[in-house]
DNA sequence: GATACAACAGTGGTATACCAGAGATGAATC
DNA sequence: GATTCATCTCTGGTATACCACTGTTGTATC
């Protein structure tokens, strides 16, 4: 008799971790700042033992970067580093769609076209939200028709880090028709078994965000980054 | 006067840490094994502080998992995650060879050839450690020759979480000569400036590494091993 | 003998007190 | 005024007690 109790009784350290997660992605707590244990204990009115769970936890997804003897720092962005994620992002996804276009199933095909579509408003914070979320669940799909669970965590992961470079870069202007057409493009090419296109539409996408986002660090005065890279 | 009373350097999390994973990398702690904080606590003689710390560390190496409610298992092996181990690592291994292959430096060359000599003795369980040691340095160079942070970081968890089936596969037959001829191939095709020659060697030197392993847990009876993948 | 239910033992989760070590601060000394 | 050094504060790290929840087990009932 499993009846579905199980509501909203997350642990403290999960609601922390969610809680710091959203303050680091909307640069409420902006990249280079420090923090200690206590503070958030105390901000959050939680103890010490849940806060050091959800600092482990970021620290590891790359939000956070330990300082033996001082605190915890919102880790930095720099130029590098995007040019490193967006790198890694290309090996995986191109290998992934790869691998995915081998056998494509319709189901795949029509829940791409579906989340293709997704679009956002600039003015609406909120629906830059939801179209990150989709456009999330649309790579992770490509993944997982790659059929490869290690791959798909990877993938995620690398998303996790990179959610807070998206929110920058959906800021500075309405790039969403530009999206939908990218996204359009990979499953067209999908849909034709054209292998070859595939690999090309995902670069050729990829490529666009990351510009895409350079621009808006660049171009945009966002002092949260170091542009030592 | 302070007289020197504590001669630790390392955590205590850390050294639990290191202690779980030599127990599950040597397999002294089975695969489907379930342990609870307590019990480590008590074995190890410390806190359930650092217990918890540690086995956070190991859930996210992948080689445990939690039981809501009922404890830690220590993660099944599965063929399927075999292969989805080797498929990832065979995506980031290319990649990074390639992308060493495009501007590669005399000390990166010599670094490897050093590497590559590196052998061990079936018999001798020590020399399979500083083997496999080796073995990560030298595929991680190639990966730290790519330059790019993220890419040897995602590599070295993946090594991570390989290392107990490294073991496994040491174990069956000596196999050092063939592993220190694939490695010489890659290095041989590197010091050329031949690329695609680099991504084959590559890949024939993982799938050959790959199928050792099958291998060894196939022929040899390795009860721990879940063969529904 | 089968079943229902209550008491129990074991789990992770949390709060809290305490510790040693590192940095900062400020006063005393040159 | 510059420098040194003691003290004080803040840090993460650890031990421990307690909690709510859950799976189990044993007993009483049918």
């Amino acid at each position: 008799m499993s009846i579905e109790t199980n509501e909203l009784i997350t642990s403290l350290a999960e609601q922390a971790y969610l809680r710091l997660r959203k303050e680091i992605l909307t640069c409420s707590l902006s990249p280079g700042q420090v923090v200690s244990e206590r503070e958030l204990a105390c901000r959050y009115e939680i103890s010490k033992t849940p806060i050091r769970e959800a600092l482990s936890q970021t620290c590891h997804d790359g939000l956070m970067q330990r300082l033996p003897g001082r605190g915890y720092m919102v880790a930095p962005i720099t130029i590098k580093d995007i040019r490193d994620l967006f790198d890694l992002r290309l090996i995986l996804e191109v290998a992934a769609a790869e691998r995915a276009a081998q056998h494509p199933t319709s189901a795949l095909i029509t829940g791409l076209k579906e989340m293709s579509d997704v679009s956002y408003f600039i003015d609406e914070p909120e629906s830059h939200i939801s179209f990150l979320k989709t456009n999330r669940e649309f790579h992770l799909a490509m993944a997982e028709a790659a059929e490869n669970r290690r791959l798909v965590s990877v993938l995620n992961d690398l998303f996790n880090e990179m959610e807070r470079l998206f929110h920058l870069g959906l800021r500075l202007r309405d790039s969403s028709q530009e999206m939908v057409h990218e996204h359009q493009e990979v499953v067209s090419a999908l849909e034709n078994g054209d292998i070859e296109g595939v690999r090309k539409a995902v670069t050729e996408q990829i490529v666009a965000s990351r510009d895409r986002i350079l621009e808006a660090i660049l171009k945009g005065d966002i002092q949260a980054v170091q542009v030592s890279g």
